[in-house]
DNA sequence: AGAGTATCTGAACAAGCGTTCAATACAAGG
DNA sequence: CCTTGTATTGAACGCTTGTTCAGATACTCT
């Protein structure tokens, strides 16, 4: 027997992508095999590498294209007038965008080691790419007398680092509400590059 | 043929533990093997199993005795004199201490998830040990006036992230020393929570 | 109705896994 | 020199791993 009533790819797909995300960030990449996210799917093994051409790989569509999506989303927002605007809006954006993806996130900061060099090098220049925005901001800001940093870069790996870490604690429906931890986080960011 | 020539206890369990360490911190603990970690002490895998009951065991060890050590380090310095002093020995010794341990504080941040039920809550216990120690130093330099936190578990959670995100970037010889790196930290935090 | 194609199964492959254990080699003490 | 105890080997255990593929099924199109 083979091929189950009314399956098809455009369903399959994403499934295992979606299967895939959640038990890697959850298990790690190495814990997880083949099967256990075929079972996830309710498939045979064999069944995913009509989907991807390794393991390694599918990992790797997974970081990537949540880099694709984190930059074009902040890309597509409208710009707000002065950088300490922009700073605000990106620390909202981050921490929404982040929250809604943790899974993704997860990964993204734990499973790099687990790619090849080649693919390594992709994601990690992704990632420049995001920080670089931010890094902008920060530099405008300076010149603008609106910001006092005693070193850009690290100023802008400090408040990622801050802001990603949101993240790890985060729970839907605990104390706080999303837009209040956005408040108190602008709040920090805001005053840690005060002029 | 067994034993080789001048081989000790004392010599080969230390050799074990350095060898998983980094080994678990480069590739993930599921994706490193016993006969890896053997390997690169220079011993065959049976061997291992003179100083741990089993992997997992291991893993546990590394991250209890990393977290012990943070807590102890930290509790044998001599208290400073006001919360604004405190909080900068705190977050001068927080990015000294995890540069020098970046191993360690990766795994332990990482792979808690491999961890059974019991082994993760002690972990996690002390973990929330160390960062209450910080949380008591926001607390009372609340109460004395010194800073204006709005939410002083947040600002707990969030200092942390930042500084231990250095242990991720920071490169030894690099544009940067380690003290200059405490100076643009201690700035940030300072007027992060400032009143 | 029949052919063709896309989708999936189920078994198989070699390799590697964590762990156990009898046999063995060495070091130390008498 | 001989015994005793510790440290280690090397083979073996049953199981799981990522990946391949011939064959079977269901859908689509003519």
């Amino acid at each position: 027997m083979a091929r189950k009533t009314g399956s098809h790819s455009e369903i399959t797909g994403p499934r295992i992508r979606a299967a895939a995300l959640t038990l890697f960030a959850r298990n790690g990449f190495a814990a997880v095999s083949m099967r256990q996210i075929a079972a996830e799917v309710g498939v045979q093994a064999g069944a995913l590498y009509l989907y991807t051409p390794d393991k390694e790989t599918l990992l790797f569509d997974l970081l990537k294209s949540h880099m694709d999506e984190l930059i074009a989303t902040w890309d597509a927002l409208p710009p707000a007038a002065t950088p300490p605007a922009r700073l605000e809006a990106f620390v909202r954006f981050h921490i929404g965008f982040n929250l809604d993806r943790a899974d993704a996130v997860f990964l993204s900061y734990m499973e790099l080691r687990n790619l090849g060099p080649a693919n390594f090098a992709t994601i990690e220049a992704l990632r420049r790419d995001y920080e670089n925005r931010l890094g902008a901001i920060l530099h405008d800001g300076q010149a603008a007398g609106d910001f006092t940093a005693p070193d850009a870069k690290l100023a802008t790996l400090a408040i990622i680092a801050m802001l990603t870490g949101v993240t790890t604690w985060y729970r839907e429906g605990g104390r706080l509400s999303r837009d209040r931890v956005g408040d108190i986080y602008w709040d920090m960011v805001r005053k840690s590059v005060a002029a």
